[in-house]
DNA sequence: AGGCGCTGTCATGTC
DNA sequence: ACGACATGACAGCGC
């Protein structure tokens, strides 16, 4: 109950998100008063109204096949399994083409058409709408009728509470002309109501109805009065989500199921019998209406409904797109992509076109918002009018051909090239204006480099063209001084077309240079930077160096000084006393010799030193 | 809006 | 002297 009336405080009030906010918030609003507020609620209601007055067309279609299968079998075409149009009594509608005719069928038949592919969409819900008049309001009564009050549709007792239930509505129903008809139709009616409760679709109404049981009450609601109410329960069933049980708790199916077991199985008998369901539901639902999401259970019934239970976009009945492909398939496909992205496809049972064709191949190329300009492209543009034209054409009153430039120019033999400046040369054409009015031929590069470099390209192959100029310009940049010299002899070109034959060989060839200019820089950057690291390696290695040095050294000096020490302390003189180091010092000489050299009296230490030294020894 | 990087182009110098 | 090439400087463009 929360979750149904919920909606109606989030009702949309952005127009531009009506249809999405509709179809995925119709499923949990069951209310009738959002119906009221909403003017595209109302207009899907009125699609599902037709979609239903058509369903009820397939149900009575079905019920004279199953009349037809018992009374006149022959009939049926035991090799293409379809029933043999028969002239007699009624001429019934192509597919089903029966036989039986009840007063019903009569009202139905008098204006049904013939299966016609030549009538339009909207001429048959005209035709469906000024046919079915009370059909539409008695299978209104039906579908807000509480299953839980519903008894079996075998029984009479049904057909009492289900006319019951119906009569109270429609004297108040100021368009249904009904009254009379339906107790004409009784008898049909009760049959009709059999086949009407075994849809799924109905089953998903009466789901949605436990939910709230008394709010499709005929006789309390007010809704039922309402020919627009009966759509909410039908888009519940589509919109169930991923949970269906959501829409449709376990405990009711399974009383339902008990109820009317004979709703649960959404006779494939139906899809065999009606052998045109399918090309009827093309017939008359060749809109995106057919491909609103579902899951869960209602899916898998729907699915075995093969298309006879169409979902409930909020789409104009015919749009551009509409027109462009007419076919409910195309519909399906587009419907799936717009509307249910995540939700596994919708299947309404007409038989769906898995295989994805998203979108046409025009629509792939062109549609990119662009218009089928890329920017480079509308750079041209922009370009076009002010550099060559204005350079050289309007300079020299040259006028340009551009078929004239590419025969001339594809006569020319091509040096090699790169792929940039080959790919650039349709492009050139299409940028041209006067050509074919801006639209692009080639696919949408989002390459700017590439773009920018097109462009300037462009400005020369512009200029050439616009001069005439009768070789490639990748050819005037390339070709060796030889060749070029001997090509420019060749044809005689004026003064303006040899100046920008130079230009363009100036320019080409001094941006290759700045090219590799800059590529050698960059290379002798990288260069430096790889020699600064390894002088800053070697730096480090030498100071490690420095340091190992520096510590032996430190090392071998202290062993010096402790062996110099060593040395001094066995050092006596005559008295048997130690030589002070600070009064003496030891030094060596080149032959190894060891002195022992008092330190203020260095004059004779050669004596002295080798009579103390000997002494010590 | 300004900075930054990339690219084309021009001017100039060198070979 | 001329052409090719190299390079600094500048401008345009896109991010």
């Amino acid at each position: 109950m929360t979750d149904i009336q919920a909606p109606e405080t989030q009702h949309p009030s952005q127009q531009a998100m009506e249809l999405i906010d509709i179809l995925w918030r119709q499923d949990v609003d069951l209310g009738a008063r959002r119906e009221v507020f909403d003017y595209s609620h109302r207009q899907k209601e009125h699609e599902l109204q037709r979609r239903r007055e058509q369903e009820e067309e397939k149900k009575q279609q079905r019920l004279r096949e199953e009349e037809k299968a018992l009374l006149a079998q022959l009939q049926l075409d035991e090799e293409t399994g379809e029933y043999i149009p028969r002239p007699l009594p009624s001429a019934l509608p192509p597919p089903t083409k029966q036989s039986t005719v009840t007063p019903l069928e009569a009202t139905q038949n008098v204006n049904f058409p013939e299966g016609d592919d030549s009538m339009s969409f909207d001429e048959c819900m005209q035709l469906l709408a000024e046919t079915f008049p009370l059909v539409e309001t008695v299978e209104h009564t039906s579908a807000c009728l509480d299953p839980a009050v519903a008894p079996d549709p075998s029984s009479s007792s049904s057909n009492h509470i289900l006319m019951s239930a119906k009569e109270p509505a429609l004297p108040q129903d100021s368009l249904s002309p009904a009254p009379v008809i339906a107790d004409q139709r009784a008898p049909e009616m009760e049959q009709a109501w059999m086949e009407l409760w075994s849809l799924p679709e109905l089953q998903h109404c009466l789901n949605l109805q436990m939910e709230e049981p008394t709010a499709y009450l005929p006789t309390s609601s007010p809704e039922v009065q309402d020919g627009n109410y009966t759509f909410y329960p039908m888009s519940k069933s589509t919109n169930v989500g991923p949970n269906p049980e959501d829409a449709c708790p376990p405990t009711f199916i399974n009383t339902f199921e008990e109820v009317f077991p004979d709703m649960v199985t959404p006779e494939p008998m139906m899809v065999n019998s009606n052998l045109d369901a399918e090309g009827f539901c093309e017939t008359f639902y060749p809109d995106p209406v057919l491909c609103a999401p579902e899951s869960g259970e209602a899916h898998v019934m729907e699915h075995k409904e093969s298309g006879t239970l169409p979902e409930l976009p909020k789409k104009p009945p015919l749009n551009t797109m509409d027109l462009h492909s007419h076919s409910p398939r195309d519909a399906l496909e587009r419907c799936k992509q717009e509307a249910m992205p995540e939700l596994p496809d919708s299947d309404s049972g007409i038989s769906q076109n898995t295989s994805p064709h998203a979108s046409s191949p025009e629509k792939s190329v062109y549609g990119d918002g662009s218009f089928g300009f890329s920017d480079s492209e509308v750079e041209e543009l922009d370009i076009n009018p002010g550099s060559a034209e204005s350079d050289y054409s309007e300079m020299f009153s040259l006028n340009f051909q551009p078929d004239d430039f590419q025969q001339n120019a594809l006569m020319v033999p091509h040096t090699g090239q790169s792929d940039q400046q080959q790919d650039k040369k349709p492009k050139q054409h299409k940028s041209k204006p006067a050509e074919d009015g801006g639209q692009s031929d080639g696919p949408f590069t989002k390459d700017k480099q590439k773009r920018r470099s097109e462009v300037r390209l462009s400005r020369d192959e512009q200029r050439a063209r616009a001069l005439q100029i009768p070789f490639a310009v990748d050819m005037i940049i390339n070709l060796p001084v030889d060749d070029f010299n001997e090509l420019m002899s060749k044809h005689q070109l004026n003064e303006a077309q040899l100046a920008l034959v130079r230009d363009i060989r100036r320019r080409g060839k001094n941006k290759v240079a700045a090219q590799n200019c800059r590529k050698r820089k960059m290379e002798n950057i990288v260069g430096l930077e790889y020699e600064l690291d390894s002088l800053k390696e070697e730096k480090e290695l030498l100071q490690k160096e420095k340091s190992q040095t520096g510590s032996s050294l430190r090392k071998m000096k202290q062993q010096l000084s402790t062996l110099y020490l060593e040395v001094f302390s066995m050092l006596r003189d005559e008295e048997g006393k130690r030589y002070s180091p600070s009064d003496y010092s030891l030094q060596q000489t080149t032959d190894g010799s060891v002195f022992l050299v008092p330190r203020t009296k260095k004059t004779h230490v050669g004596k002295s030193k080798e009579h103390k030294l000997a002494s010590a020894d």
